[in-house]
DNA sequence: CTGAAAGCGCTTACAG
DNA sequence: CTGAAAGCGCTTACAG
């Protein structure tokens, strides 16, 4: 097989010049329709591919998307990562992925890399810790740059933030165990000072002292490993907890797994809550009542998002925050 | 901010000529070091950042690897999509994502999209359907295109495949099953007819047709809801069922999840095995005992059959097996 | 509505 | 070990 064809070979084929074959690649107008369909029809002849590495470098806009995600084996991360690629991939974007592993060194490493690879915008759910490098860098890429879910803050300043509305969601979740009768409810993982921690934590921190009731908060991983050690513990050290607001729904499921063991009865004894509304939410045991921030929508909203600021220029506000709804299932009693 | 420096103003910056700096970013051992060291500074000092678009433009290579995946939420390709990406990054590598969604059509579209891209490879658990359209696609991209898990087959041979030993793991599981003392063991899910099916199936065949014991068979989805329906079933249908080896993780945590409202004790009354080890199987009631194909090793060797197909161009055998291994957790009794 | 020319930022032989 | 020149395949003004 030898090189491929270029717009120089359709246009010798279709009988025109190599700048119309250009115009027709980008949709003009200004082509006659005639002209258009024999282009298009030379094109498929000799098997043409677009090369868009030639156009990147001329008309440096490269249709390359960063994803940068801390953490893509978590299932909600999986579940945004999946849509967004979809949603963009329809807007003619591809999605160039870079896992950093909650570790920041490797977050500056990708974002350069994806920078040298000169996507055209960044979608990023940051990783934290050295956070003044991670933004030089993407100051530097001077890129449109959209922070989803959590944000690298500093002064004067930082990359638009588009986000959940976690406070409510809290609330919600407090709310919904304060109506099912509850007396003592604990707040459970979440890394302690954390944006996301503390948002979540504030919704239940403000139903409580509403009520009066005293508030018990155990921060810690966001892991299902962690939600089944400290269901134990919680068991032991605090038996009178017969709520829990789970920082996400991996620590509530891994609450609930631990359950049998501890001879609590999900639902009826202890009940549960989570935070994001994975799918495997659906088909635990029990099924689990969660905070959902709807990742499809949420998806696609920050697709809609990036693709406009690259398409017109005009940046989206500085924090913007997507509803938050309670799916209520048997975890909190049916 | 203006547009980027290139070469050209490195070169000025460090006094030299720009296919010394070119030299230079290439790593060519022919620059003397002092020369070498001064360029670098040079590229700091201006905030060069390389520009691999004209790279790839001249070289026809793009440091780009395609990685399309049928299910990206299932989590057992997206803890081998995340392994795989990192393990790239090392090597120089960036990820292009493609989720088909088991849609063949997408899967194409999605295809061409990365192939206009220039990326320099693919890696593909491709989704079934429309397989000649699939593969004439990629026949077309003439890169190195190595399957994982999954193959489109066809006449005259398709491209290699790279999977576990799914064949070993049926035996083991049904092996490890009888070993329990189970009477009666079922295979739950996977779709009808699919190699991946038939190869985890054939394992279990093999063993119970050793034995003389009758086989019996319920496939389907290869979801946790699955999972669950089908135990209800199950019970119904075939009460004296006392072992279950099922398709994937995902629908044995179904099942797993559905026991305590049938009143069935997981791990005595009913012995649970999986299939791929994913993370979750690890925090589930009872803790899931599964053939694990060791998902960071695949994921590792995948990025390196690929890279050194891409820089030696010398194509993997058409078919490699990678180890399986049987985990064994409280899901199959203590 | 279409054509001829220049140029995007690199790499690649080829001299020296 | 380093420099001058050509060229990768497009897009972009600019004429006509």
């Amino acid at each position: 097989m030898k090189s491929r064809p270029t717009i120089l070979d359709v246009a010798k084929q279709a009988g025109v010049s190599k700048s119309t074959v250009s115009l027709v690649l980008q949709g003009a107008s200004s082509v006659k329709d005639e002209t258009r369909s024999s282009v298009r029809q030379a094109m498929a002849d000799i098997g043409y591919v677009y090369n868009r590495s030639a156009a990147t470098l001329r008309s440096s806009t490269s249709g390359l998307i960063g994803l940068v995600i801390n953490d893509l084996r978590n299932p909600f991360f999986t579940e945004f990562a999946a849509r967004f690629q979809m949603e963009l991939a329809k807007a003619g974007f591809a999605t160039v992925l870079a896992n950093t592993d909650e570790d920041p060194k490797l977050q500056s490493q990708m974002i350069s890399s994806l920078v040298e690879h000169g996507v055209s915008g960044f979608i990023i759910s940051p990783a934290y810790g050295e956070e003044a490098t991670t933004l030089a860098v993407l100051d530097a890429a001077n890129t449109p740059t959209l922070q989803v879910f959590r944000t690298l803050e500093r002064e004067g300043g930082t990359f638009p933030l588009l986000a959940p509305d976690y406070l409510t969601g809290g609330r919600l979740a407090a709310e919904h165990l304060l109506e099912k009768g509850c007396k003592k409810i604990a707040f459970l993982g979440g890394l302690e000072g954390r944006p996301v921690t503390r948002e979540r934590m504030a919704g239940y921190l403000s139903v409580l002292e509403e009520v009066g009731q005293e508030p018990l908060i155990l921060t810690g991983q966001s892991t299902r490993a962690f939600g089944k050690s400290m269901a134990a513990q919680m068991r032991k050290d605090h038996p009178d907890v017969d709520g829990v607001i789970c920082f996400n729904d991996l620590v509530a499921l891994g609450v609930l797994a631990a359950c049998p063991d501890l001879g609590i009865k999900a639902g009826r004894d202890l009940r549960v809550v989570g935070f994001d509304d994975i799918e495997d939410g659906q088909d635990s045991y029990p099924p689990l009542t969660t905070v959902s921030s709807n990742i499809p929508d949420f998806a696609a909203s920050a697709a809609r998002q990036i693709v406009d600021w690259i398409k017109d220029g005009v940046a989206p506000p500085p924090e913007a925050r997507s509803p938050v709804r309670l799916v209520i299932r048997a975890s909190s009693g049916a």
